[in-house]
DNA sequence: AGCCAGGACTGAG
DNA sequence: CTCAGTCATGGC
């Protein structure tokens, strides 16, 4: 029985990087507060943002509705695009105020993801991220990376929608969080090591351990 | 000195 | 529905 071409792929990434440990966080609603502050945007900044928070002590529910609008755009300043962040952080909040983590765990993939995505500013990558990461249920991440990753190994267009490609990889992988959650990080991970315009690096480290892809 | 980053929303056609 | 325009700081 061989691999399915993603669960293939996974093998190959994950014996080159080995376990990543995602997301770097202390609780599920910094997982959350990092996947709004983390779009289109490089994570070291988000950590600059994320320290600011802390550090101000107004990494809670309840701390962010408090705080002003001025000052939690100073505090998420360095992440970019920090108005439009500090009022989609708002509306997170009074999301999580209403449906916990514990209550939207219940409901399951579903049900969560599609209450998650009523929230304004957040779309289904990051409520994926959420559901994953902070949930801890299987629901693939489909980013920037993962489209370009798929685009040069020949495996799915990257102009095909969101959930025609998760559902590619939900149909090919185990229904497993921890492979999710790993798979995406070696994504990320291979994507910072490797160059971004050649269509397929020839110095990629996927080329001996992938072959039946390449 | 540009180019780009772990997207999502909006308005036009 | 498709798609360009918009948002913004910091690293390399």
């Amino acid at each position: 029985m061989t691999d399915s071409p993603l669960l293939a792929l996974y093998h190959s990434l994950n014996a080159h990087y080995g376990d990543l440990e995602w997301w770097p966080a202390d609780s599920a609603f910094e997982i959350a507060v990092g996947a709004i502050l983390t779009q289109n945007t490089d994570w070291r900044n988000v950590e600059k943002a994320l320290g600011n928070l802390k550090s101000a002590n107004v990494l809670s529910i309840e701390a962010i509705l408090e705080t002003s609008t001025d000052q939690l755009e100073m505090l998420v300043r360095p992440s970019g695009y920090f108005r439009m962040k500090a009022d989609r952080l708002k509306h997170l909040c009074e999301f999580l105020e209403l449906n916990s983590f514990d209550a939207l765990k219940k409901m399951g993939r579903d049900q969560a993801r599609g209450r998650l995505l009523s929230v304004k500013g957040v779309g289904p990558e990051t409520a994926d991220d959420i559901v994953l990461y902070a949930l801890d249920i299987p629901s693939f991440v489909i980013d920037t990376y993962t489209r370009r990753l798929l685009e040069r190994f020949g495996l799915y267009s990257s102009k095909l929608k969101y959930p025609v490609l998760q559902a590619a990889f939900h149909q090919q992988l185990p229904e497993d969080a921890s492979l999710f959650k790993q798979y995406h990080a070696l994504i990320v991970e291979h994507a910072k090591v490797s160059c971004r315009k050649k269509p397929l690096c020839e110095s990629c480290v996927l080329k001996d351990t992938c072959p039946q892809i390449i």
